[in-house]
RNA sequence: GGCGGGUUGCCCGAGCGGCCAAUGGGAGGGGACUGUAAAUCCCCCGGCAAUGCCUUCGAAGGUUCAAAUCCUUCACCCGCCA
């Protein structure tokens, strides 16, 4: 008996461990189940790792599940040590529960809330922790976890060859165990999913389910994803790639995909996808055969962009990304083209009435340099464009003749970043 | 509690009184080649009003014409002993 769902996460590399494979299929396939996967505030919005957990979620919604998204108002306060080398610093309750507040807003986008047969719910871990005395807390659940095991985890022994692990920080795979008891008795939630990072603290809450219940629940690790030269995925230079679309633009979220190193783009397709096996064959097919294309590069962007920004913000940038990277001359491009595609970019604004600054003082502005030395070495580089022609004097600053539609520049760094500068008056 | 070692730029890691904004590697950036890819090669990589000036080598003081380098105190880490 295998169950298709297993089935297909496995083709899609989304699978690293479960308990006893046989049964969680068993269990899967005969039945619609409640599963969940937590999402700690340790940040103003969830990034592109918490997405293939928000993926987990949906596919197991599809499947014919009910998927709880449970938010980690109380464990964000305390610090996961799971692949923390060093202790966190404490945020403030205040900005832990406006952090929550924008996470579960990405969530409930991401989740179908409304099916009355399978429909995703949101829970909050602070919900039945806050209520909790300590001394209780100690006695009813603190009772069933050894300290030897504890120990034994990776997050914790790799923090004890490290420099050490706070009480608070120790405590975190008991409250999570806590979340998984708490869970199972209210919703009968019986799997809980997590990046295998999370396994040491998964596998805690299934010997205090059996501990105190004396019944069994099951467990699902995905894989942390990795990119091709070893370096972590969905960070960049400038850092996370974030759902949230003030912190991460959708241009520069679309951007992202489709600069995949072409390695890693099966993997991404297979995580992230909906499509169906055949497609995203194809897809593939087309990658090896066509590499230039990057067909495969664009469905991906596009697919992900879309579920996060919605189809209307991907189309933008789509337009923004083939206007400005496509072969015409950027000064004929239509005024409303190019205003759409400039909005997408990082910009910034200059008055009318004054002289327009140097080109190194506007790609400051803009933020796409990070200090004047920096953006003076890109023109000493040859990497500066202006209006997608390069420029060599240092001092170099545009003049009216320059302004494209009468009120707009555009700046580039190397090969593609790009920004813009508006003239208002 | 005692003794010894350490804390260097985004990360790792040299330097151990002037030649040090500080060797080397990685990451990052630009160029060439390509496909807004990878690999490879070349170059760059604290800041600024820039032949100079300012800030940086755990923190604060001190010695010296001159300190990342010496001294003192403090903080944290790592060993060995108790």
């Amino acid at each position: 008996m295998t169950s298709a769902l297993i089935a297909d996460l496995k083709w899609r590399g989304a699978f690293a461990q479960s308990t006893d494979e046989v049964e969680l299929a068993k269990h899967l396939d005969s039945g619609s189940r409640t599963l969940y996967i937590g999402f700690d505030p340790t940040a103003p919005s969830l990034h592109l790792g918490n997405l293939v957990q928000m993926t987990m979620l949906r596919r197991f919604q599809l499947a014919g599940h009910k998927p709880i998204a449970l938010v980690g108002g109380a464990t964000g306060l305390v610090g996961d040590p799971s692949g923390r080398s060093a202790e966190r610093t404490l945020n403030d309750e205040e900005i832990v529960a406006q952090w929550l507040e924008r996470i579960r807003k990405q969530l409930e986008g991401f989740l179908d809330f409304n099916s009355s047969k399978n429909g995703a719910s949101m829970a909050n871990n602070l919900d039945w922790t806050a209520p909790v005395s300590a001394l209780n807390f100690l006695r009813d659940i603190g009772k069933h976890f050894s300290v030897n095991q504890m120990l034994a985890k990776d997050s914790v022994s790799a923090r004890l060859e490290s420099g050490g692990i706070s009480y608070t920080e120790f405590s975190y795979q008991v409250l999570q165990a806590y979340d998984f008891l708490e869970l199972f008795r209210r919703s009968n939630c019986t799997l809980q999913l997590g990046g295998s990072d999370q396994w040491g603290n998964i596998t805690a809450g299934l010997d205090l389910i059996r501990k105190v219940t004396g019944e069994s629940a099951y467990a699902l690790s995905v894989p942390l994803l990795t990119k091709s030269d070893g370096e972590k995925f969905g960070k960049t230079a400038s850092g996370s790639i974030w759902l949230d679309p003030t912190m991460t633009s959708p241009y520069a979220f679309y951007q992202f995909f489709i600069n995949s190193d072409d390695r890693d783009v099966e993997k991404l397709l297979k995580i992230f996808s909906f499509k169906s096996h055949v497609e995203i064959e194809e897809l593939l097919e087309s990658l090896a055969t066509n590499p230039g294309a990057r067909e495969a590069h664009r469905a991906l962007a596009r697919e992900v962009t879309t579920s996060i920004h919605g189809a209307d913000a991907c189309a933008k940038v789509e337009v923004a990304a083939k206007a400005l990277f496509g072969q015409g001359e950027i000064t004929e491009l239509d005024s409303a083209t190019l205003a759409g595609a400039l909005a997408e970019l990082p910009r910034t604004t200059i008055n009318s009435s004054s002289e327009i600054p140097t080109w190194v003082d506007l790609i400051v502005a803009t933020g796409v340099c990070e200090s004047k030395s920096a953006a003076r070495r890109i023109i000493k580089e040859g990497g500066a464009y202006l209006n997608n022609k390069k420029i060599t004097a240092e001092d170099f600053a545009p003049t009216a003749t320059d302004l494209i539609a009468g009120k707009f520049l555009v700046l580039r760094k190397g090969k593609r970043d790009l920004a813009a500068v508006e003239l208002v008056k």
